[in-house]
DNA sequence: GAAATAGTGAAGTTTAAACTTGACTATATG
DNA sequence: CATATAGTCAAGTTTAAACTTCACTATTTC
């Protein structure tokens, strides 16, 4: 059901506007046009970034009145923690598959 | 001089050959035919994505005779791991720097 | 030293991402 | 209820990324 994919979320942060997105968003939530003010495009531009965030789980938006507000979503951010463990030289994760099955003992 | 940025890192990183490269590259280094064997394109476009990964420093390359060797490189990734740590909630970055300066007293 | 192997370089094509325009809906405010 | 605000939708344009072709160099191997 997790539907988030390592592809969406680098193809997501790969993009300067968008990862400047999550930076602010990661600070405080906040509406679209607010989210939309220091980037030189139209609000419409900024609504098509929020769709590709919103489907790398790396922000969730939630309407309210009129206004849609904008939050960090921290399932994108876990899907690259894990693939970064993943990628961890061999050695590493040995000692890591170790750890974890003393722990488990 | 470290000339690493996020930027390159997420953006070489998008693309889901260049991903698959430093998977495999993290597992063993190989020839640059090698590492373009599994992929249904040119080794031009190989040593493209391969100049894009050096550039995003995930990936090291060596010629020996006529033969480049390729290795994964760990800067690109630590780069990935510390904007992750700048981007985990506020909250936890406010514990996690109150713990670094208890270990320093 | 001829032929095969491994890779490189410049230049063009194709495909996909980013962004715009203009018309539109829904909610709020005087 | 008229106007402004906040955002959305469909469709098109522009720009940049991915990939190709073909010609070429350097290193092996026979």
């Amino acid at each position: 059901m997790s539907e988030i994919d390592a592809a969406r979320v680098f193809q997501a942060l790969g993009d300067a506007t968008r990862r400047d997105m999550v930076e602010r968003l990661t600070e405080t939530p906040m509406s679209v046009s607010a989210l939309a003010a220091p980037y030189d495009m139209t609000l419409t531009a900024v609504g098509q970034h929020l769709a590709i965030l919103e489907a790398a789980g790396l922000v969730t938006t939630e309407k309210q009145g009129r206004v849609r507000v904008c939050k960090a979503d921290t399932r994108g951010l876990s899907v690259l923690q894990n693939w970064l463990l993943d990628r961890r030289p061999p050695l590493e994760r040995m000692l890591d598959r170790l750890g974890d099955s003393l722990d488990e003992s």
